[in-house]
RNA sequence: GCCGGGGUGGCGGAACUGGCAGACGCACGGGACUUAAAAUCCUGCGGGCUUCGGCCUAUGCGGGUUCAAUUCCCGCCCCCGGCACCA
């Protein structure tokens, strides 16, 4: 233990009282104000770690303060539990997913306690306990019910380590979000969620969230993807078909001299079917095939394609242009087959150059003319449209609108919007996760489980092996089913439910979780909702948060909650991140323990030291939060939390910043327990007006207020709170306690005033102590029982104030004035300043600026 | 390439609405206490110059607006994050 303080007893001490007195346990007020506060909840993998304890700091701290300004609180807690690690695990330790969850719940339980966050526990939900996912199966069925939930095949990402298929939010960069592996395309069925009937409203309503962080709300924009542009139909020569494409463009449909589909396009083999190119476009199709999709789809691939040995008429010159394959044009997006316009686009510009395909101008830049001869490059800008016919002439934004008029007066197409935003596949081919509530009978087809036999229960006695399929398949009485609607031999669905599903829904069963009757009790529930502020990390800036936002939307419209956004206000702390180290042989490799500061423990030679990354064990550069808990306490890592950065910023962990966190805390613990005998009897209070010795610390006792409330409440400045905080004590170590006779009375007020105000403004903060302090010093019942303080604005006014007296714009002098000091006083009192003289005696005045209790610059005309 | 965030001492970071740049902490230097060390307390701490009164200079770079710019405007550079052949 480090010297300072009694920690352990005393964090063991409060933890024990809080437990044993249901300290945090919420019910519905009606008619008091509430608030409901919530950080992600974490996936039970064994430990907390630095970003859990952040996160939660960051929550308990406005968790404490808001129930001292007197809200009715709810500060939930629960386990997403329900996820892959679990089977790895198994696989790895030889136990089952359930009993590696239920212990690794048990225990970081237990590690949240040591840390002293005020949770309401009696409303902890486990996303693998029947009880809830039991309502995510009933939540399933509705949407199901509603068309929102649909059964397609379809190429899907595929993750080969975690043998399951991915969301397209679960692909970062190629990569499987989990563990890096390349992601790959298969061809599978699997159930969807209609995330797409929403993508307007999702993108809309982002609006309405003033509370959230711009960057989260710009990556949601990107994410949806939102093009308005129009449909336009290319009749194919010499067929009775179309060819339908998708563009923003249509200002630029006069330039369209050839079109291109997608390899994988349904019409790509049959229009070469009997054309000199047939073997070409064959060839070229099934090359494509075996080239990986997101491999081609990334960064700048070189463009190749061929003619498929048919022609299009475009409908607005009439002409007729060569319909090509080209590897650039992607199925997933609009119609899988484009308009090229080369003049105007730099894909097809480059497509054309390299095939000998026409250019020809259709928008040409504003202040410049353009030749395509000699163009090195496509104009992709908006201009002025050129070659077009009757909208020769016209700007691009109104040439948009009068084509697309034209186009839907012809019936040639229509205006029409495209989302990037794909549905979201939840097919999971794993065993730990929700069933999903469907039989296949070969009779009746597709069968819900009817809701009263909810839930479908994940069956315990299964072997994990990570190879041949989801394990569920093995498990004969589960497999097999009778059809619910004709009672004959049927099969039941074998894949689970994505975990972010479980996750999607959460915040709402935390406002009634033992309901019975529904996934939740809508007095309840709408008593609670919106989440007022959650907080989580920005890595879900997509994922989760997109997801929560169309379940609310989704249960909304199923009549079962108000609200139309699930969060109102919205904190994204940053990582945790620690400098790595590094062996010149063995790289991050490092083999166990390393010793930092010395050599690699393999190869003898001096460890690295490299760039400051978010912690991680491959990394080598984690530190455990029970490490900390030993050696300084649960107050300490808190108080370092928060202090050493601001929360939406990465923090940079220092092992000497949490020496000093725990310093000033030991600090604080001086300043009460040195005056301990005092302090218990601290007199009748004194009046401001009547107040001198000790006026100046109560005055900063009451600007401390003020700062740390504005700070805490307004912006979440915790840091800037803190270091507040440490200028209070810094003073009250400054202050003479023992002054003449007649002073006693003053001075001990004023100090013990002082210390009061200081324990209850870092109550929130470092909650275990402030309470032991409180006790110590006889206060009556617990810290968070007391109301947070207030000030009064006249006290915090300074009667005395500091004028900067500027010559040019420069610093010259400072002048001490009463507070009621006018400009005119101000003024007067900077020209008469022996220094200021000095600066003036060869100038000129030429102007005087007055600041109102602040600044004189006098403003010269030189020398 | 597009979008977003950022760039301030040796380090983490402060600075309301344009008004004293560097709060608070860390590290470091000096001193007190001590047999000694730790802890604690006092003190110094952007850079340069100084006759020790101060002076000059400094918030990524270059311009501009203003009595006054870390803050506003214009043009660049660099770092981090997201998206990326999206038609």
């Amino acid at each position: 233990m480090a010297r300072g303080y009694d920690f352990k007893t005393i964090e063991a001490k409060w933890q024990r009282v809080w437990e044993e007195s249901g300290a945090f346990a919420v019910t519905e007020e009606p008619g008091r104000r509430k608030f409901y506060l919530l950080e992600m909840y974490p996936y039970p993998s064994g430990r907390i770690h630095m970003g859990h304890v952040r996160n939660y700091a960051i929550g308990d701290v406005l968790a404490r303060f808001l129930r001292m300004r007197g809200y009715n609180v709810l500060h939930p807690m629960g386990w997403d539990s329900f996820g892959l690690p679990a089977e790895n695990a198994a696989i790895e330790h030889r136990t089952h997913p359930a009993k590696w969850t239920r212990d690794n719940i048990a225990y970081m339980r237990t590690q949240l306690k040591w840390m002293g966050f005020s949770y309401d526990w009696q409303r902890e939900i486990t996303c693998s306990d029947p009880s809830y996912y039991r309502w995510g199966q009933w939540l399933f069925l509705k949407l199901y019910e509603k068309g929102l939930v649909y059964k397609k095949s379809s190429t899907v990402n595929w993750c080969e380590a975690c043998q399951t298929v991915l969301a397209n939010e679960q692909v970062e960069g190629g990569l499987c979000w989990r563990d890096g592996t390349p992601v790959v395309q298969k061809e599978l069925p699997g159930w969807f969620f209609r995330i797409t009937a929403y993508a307007e409203e999702l993108l809309g309503s982002l609006d309405e969230l003033p509370g959230w962080p711009e960057p989260v709300k710009v990556m949601q924009r990107n994410w949806i993807g939102k093009s308005v542009g129009a449909e336009v139909h290319f009749p194919l020569a010499e067929r009775q078909e179309a060819l339908t494409i998708f563009t923003t463009r249509q200002d630029t449909l006069f330039g369209a001299t050839f079109m291109v589909l997608a390899p994988e396009h349904p019409l790509a083999l049959g229009l070469s079917k009997s054309t000199p190119q047939e073997q070409q476009v064959r060839a070229f199709v099934d090359r494509m095939k075996l080239e990986d999709r997101t491999q081609r789809a990334v960064a700048d691939t070189k463009k190749e394609g061929v003619f498929t040995g048919a022609y299009a008429i475009n409908p607005l010159t009439h002409e007729r242009i060569p319909v090509w394959i080209g590897n650039f044009v992607l199925l997933e997006y609009g119609t899988g087959a484009i308009m090229a316009v080369p003049s105007n686009d730099q894909r097809d510009f480059e497509f054309a150059k390299q095939y000998g395909l026409p250019i020809r101008l259709a928008v040409k830049p504003v202040d410049a003319d353009l030749d395509e001869g000699t163009m090195q490059q496509a104009h992709e800008g908006d201009g002025v449209l050129v070659n077009s016919g009757p909208f020769t002439g016209m700007g691009s934004e109104q040439a948009r609108e009068a084509i697309a008029d034209f186009l839907e007066r012809e019936g040639i197409g229509k205006r029409t919007v495209n989302y990037r935003l794909r549905d979201w596949g939840i097919s999971r081919q794993r065993y730990w996760g929700n069933p999903i509530p469907i039989i296949y009978c070969d009779v009746c087809g597709v069968v819900q489980v009817p809701y009263q036999e909810l839930p479908v229960i994940l069956p315990q006695d299964v072997q994990i092996t990570m190879k041949g399929g989801s394990p569920l398949q093995k498990v004969a009485t589960f497999a097999h089913a009778p059809c619910p609607r004709c009672g004959g031999p049927a099969r039941r669905e074998m894949d689970t439910m994505d975990t972010f599903v479980d996750s999607s829904w959460y915040f709402l069963r935390f406002t009634s979780p033992e309901a019975e009757d529904g996934p939740v009790t809508p007095a309840r529930v709408n008593y609670w909702m919106p989440v007022d502020q959650y907080i989580g990390g920005i890595e879900h800036a997509v994922l989760h948060l997109l997801y929560a936002r169309f379940f609310t939307k989704a249960v909304r419209d199923l009549g079962l909650i108000a609200v139309d956004e699930p969060f109102r206000r919205l904190l994204t702390q940053g990582m945790v991140c620690k400098e790595t180290y590094r062996c010149p042989e063995h790289g991050f490799r490092l083999p166990e323990e390393v010793d930092t500061d010395r050599a690699c423990t393999a190869c003898g030679r001096p460890i690295e030291i490299g760039r400051i990354e978010k912690m991680s064990k491959s990394k080598k550069n984690v530190i455990d939060p029970e490490d900390l808990l030993a050696r300084y306490g649960a107050d300490t890592a808190r108080l370092f939390c928060l202090f050493a950065a601001p929360p939406e910023r990465d923090l940079e962990w220092s092992d000497q910043g949490v020496e000093g966190s725990f310093r000033f805390l030991s600090r604080i613990v001086r300043l009460v327990e040195d005056q301990e005998v005092l302090l218990k009897h601290p007199g009748p209070p004194i009046p401001f007006p009547r107040l001198f010795a000790g006026r100046d610390l109560y005055r900063k006792a009451q600007q401390t207020i003020k700062r740390v409330t504005a700070d805490i409440e307004e912006e979440f400045h915790f840091n800037t709170a803190i270091s507040a905080l440490m200028e209070l004590a810094n003073e009250m170590g400054r202050f003479e306690l023992v002054g003449p006779a007649d002073e006693a009375d003053e001075r001990r007020f004023a100090y013990s005033y002082a210390v009061e105000t200081l324990l209850l403004l870092l109550s929130p903060f470092a909650p275990h102590l402030c309470e032991e302090l409180w006790e110590q010093l006889g206060r009556s019942g617990s810290i968070f029982h007391a109301a947070w303080p207030t000030y009064d604005p006249a006290v915090i006014t300074a009667e005395e104030i500091v004028v900067v007296v500027q010559v040019d714009g420069k610093v010259r002098s400072r002048l001490f004035m009463p507070a009621g000091a006018d400009d005119g006083a101000m003024r007067e009192a900077a020209l008469a300043d022996e220094r200021v003289k000095a600066w003036l005696k060869d100038r000129s005045t030429r102007k005087v600026v007055v600041v109102p209790k602040k600044l004189v610059n006098i403003v010269t005309g030189g020398i």
